[in-house]
DNA sequence: ACATTGACCTGAGAGC
DNA sequence: TGCTCTCAGGTCAATG
């Protein structure tokens, strides 16, 4: 599921592939992850080229060379492609970008989840979603981190994935990070004391920050790791023991009753 | 103002 | 085989 880590990854993506070419012609295949009129998608594409990239949490903004950005965000089974030929094309392809010598920059996303737009200010915009610190490169210190949750009062999991305070982690990373950090995902955070929060801290970056070294293929994470294990029937690296499935707000959530206790 | 829940989307996989 | 049901988890609106 397209998090932090793999958001950074299509944003490499994109810099090794589409940057300075010249959009040729914009391709919205459904209008449901459009949240820019088709029109004024192909006025702000149309003719121009993308210069550089920037992320913030989970979303991509590919800014334009006239100063508007592409904002792209992947919902749960986005990701994208770059190829040439036509025939090429991957299933499920819900906005097509061409550019003028030929080659495409596809988004492809089974569930319509995500979202596509023009934007003429990446700050509007993260004011407007409310988006809280980048988790990986908004968060400099221990100090700002306690900053960011004072006077939060949910459960550790639920704070982890709001992105209005922290933004980039979802549900599989959150409970990697808690795992490591040894907290129970319904422990409430306004509980936890100095030492625990600065074990989540420190755990939430070097997590992040593997995560990206392996590429966010989940094959390449370390064996004692929780997500290789993060399913039915997996086992806790560290003990041995079950891992457990349960609901927190409605997501589900993986983790060692025995190694992460309430 | 904050925390929590349910709806949206649609393919995969289970069960009958 | 083929239908129905549940689940996955991103955000946002509605509810507590």
């Amino acid at each position: 599921m397209p998090e932090l880590p793999e958001v950074e990854i299509f944003r490499r993506y994109v810099d090794a592939t589409a940057l300075h070419q010249k959009i040729r012609s914009v391709d919205p295949r459904s209008t449901y992850i459009l949240e820019t009129a088709p029109r004024s998608m192909e006025q702000c594409l149309k003719g121009h080229a993308f210069d550089s990239t920037r992320r913030r949490g989970k979303y991509i903004f590919a800014a334009l060379d006239d100063g508007d950005f592409l904002a792209l965000h992947f919902g749960m089974t986005g990701s994208l492609k770059y190829y040439k030929d036509q025939a090429d094309e991957p299933e499920y392809t819900r906005f097509l970008i061409e550019f003028t010598d030929n080659y495409h920059l596809a988004l492809v996303m089974p569930r319509k989840l995500g979202a596509v737009q023009c934007v003429p200010s990446v700050e509007a915009f993260v004011q407007e979603k409310e988006l809280g610190p980048d988790a990986l490169e908004g968060i400099p210190d221990f100090g700002s981190f306690q900053h960011v949750l004072e006077g939060r009062k949910g459960m550790a999991k639920s704070v982890l994935m709001n992105q209005k305070i922290v933004a980039g982690i979802g549900n599989t990373y959150s409970d990697e990070i808690l795992y490591q950090a040894e907290v129970h995902p319904k422990k409430s955070i306004d509980e936890l004391d100095d030492g625990v929060l600065k074990t989540i801290f420190t755990k939430t970056g070097y997590v992040l920050r593997t995560a990206i070294d392996r590429n966010a293929d989940p094959d390449c994470f370390p064996d004692s790791w929780l997500i290789p294990q993060r399913h039915e029937g997996g086992r806790c690296p560290q003990c041995g023991g079950e891992v457990r499935n349960i609901k927190v707000s409605g997501r589900s959530a993986y983790y060692c009753p025995n190694c992460q206790s309430l």
